[in-house]
DNA sequence: CAGCCTCTGTAACGAATCGTACACTGGGAA
DNA sequence: TTCCCAGTGTACGATTCGTTACAGAGGCTG
């Protein structure tokens, strides 16, 4: 039941006073799930009372009971589809529910405005290397296949050749760094260099808390599954591919020419099958 | 400037005490809009002045300036059309739905007895080979890795080394195909190769009337959505890692010990980092 | 006009709030 | 070992909250 509903249901008892506090309240809820009697009392204009009266007037246990009932209505209403999942059932079925549930989150966490703030350092990199954790290493793959078709110097750094892959990035260039808990040590390492050296850093992460997090404001983090005992991928694969769809947007038309090409150097070579 | 965004600021210079906190909010952020210092302290679980203090650490002057700032956030968010989770319109409006559709679609599509016909070859062969197109990669390299934790003698054969790496193959081993349409030449005439020698193949595919299709029963199809021009891999990826896991099951409990062991390996050679 | 009832605001009170001062604990440095 | 300090919880005060008691205003009825 909404609070229109609510209000429409007292009808004809509601006093002039309480009238004007009704008109108040339909135009920003918001004021009723955080603002004190006082507040709200302020606004309308009228006394303290006269909120106390109106709620109780509306079936509520004083204004206290309203507002609970009020921040319930707001708290449903923003829970993310993923929360909503929260389905407890079988180990089975259950790991269905996780990995849609993740999936959904993700594409909500990467919304235009995240993707166009990711894609940013990378649409303009003279360089970018691509810099992965364990569980992230699907995701680091397809960014570096996905960005060398639409761009050129782009490349996969091995760990244990942090040294000489990442010698020569100068501030005109740009790294991807995949991670999620647990956090590799030398990935986390090799950020804050890259960091203390101006170097502009994209992050895909897992939480705010990640410590790779502080380093960048080009950055997301999203919700990694668990399939069984291991840690999903698929998230990270998820987030790359859109990452290369903004990426691809940005650059613009010049990208159809070098996919064109690509397809011909196919075709010539006679890559593909055909009956 | 979102509340994930003020944590990550503040980043390593949380005590561990305000991580939990960190964490406790970033779990359900109403919490801050709605609840008291008591509140929070009481499902940290922690002491309010804690939950002062981590308000003042992420910048703001004390709780109360902390509260009034997650609500206008809220209620910002609640002014725009509600369930903004939904994409941004444009041509992309319904990736989301059809990345989500395909990944049910793929979950449907790999039940238990499916799971279990695709990972019998894989839980009994000598050695394993996994062979990949090229939207497919990402999810031969999750077989990869998923399968090397759990057992020995798995390799990936990349195309220049076909002759090589599939020399010695005998009947007791066993190769894993991943290829979707346009499926590439190499894959399709190096699947048959073997299956000609009887050796026994699973295969990941996106169609009944795939080329690799006829060539074993251990064999699954898979819907690839788009993401832009490009094919996306995620199924490709979904279906391995369940498949990796229908494995570790079948394999039993020594796989637990063989995780223990590579987590004992993780843990002394300091891989991961720690607080 | 008198009486009464409804409606509304002022005043006061107990409960709960946030913020700060202070004491305790545990681990690292000298 | 001793010292020190960051980290944390307990105790307390100032403030603000919601609620209730009470009095005044206004209008309808008889």
């Amino acid at each position: 039941m909404s609070i229109e509903e609510r209000i429409a249901r007292a009808g004809e008892r509601l006093t002039p006073t309480e009238r004007r506090i009704a008109e108040t309240v339909l135009e920003d809820p918001t004021q009723l799930a955080f603002g004190t009697v006082s507040d709200l009392a302020g606004r309308v204009p009228t006394s303290p009372p006269s909120i106390v009266r109106f709620a109780s007037k509306l079936g509520f246990d004083g204004y206290a009971d309203l507002q609970r009932w009020a921040r319930t209505q707001i708290a449903n209403q923003l829970a993310t589809p993923a929360q909503r999942i929260r389905r407890p059932e079988g180990l089975q079925s259950d790991l269905g529910e996780r990995v849609q549930g993740a999936v959904s989150t993700t594409l909500a966490a990467l919304d235009q405005s995240t993707l166009s703030q990711l894609a940013g350092p990378l649409v303009t990199a003279e360089r970018i290397g691509i810099l992965s954790g364990e569980t992230s290493q699907a995701g680091a793959h397809v960014l570096l296949s996905g960005l060398s078709m639409i761009r050129d110097g782009v490349r996969l750094i091995e760990q244990h050749n942090f040294g000489r892959d990442l010698n020569g990035a100068t501030t005109r260039d740009a790294v991807v760094v995949f991670d999620f808990a647990r956090y590799r040590r030398s990935s986390i390492s090799a950020a804050r260099a890259l960091h203390g050296q101006g170097i502009p850093l994209v992050v895909i992460t897992d939480s705010p808390l990640s410590p790779l997090s502080g380093l960048t404001e080009h950055r997301c983090e999203l919700e990694v599954p668990a399939v069984g005992p291991f840690d999903s991928s698929l998230t990270a694969v998820l987030a790359a591919e859109l990452l290369v769809l903004e990426v691809a947007d940005a650059i613009g038309p010049s990208v159809r020419e070098r996919i064109d090409r690509l397809e011909r150097f196919w075709d010539e070579t006679g890559t593909f099958h055909t009956e």
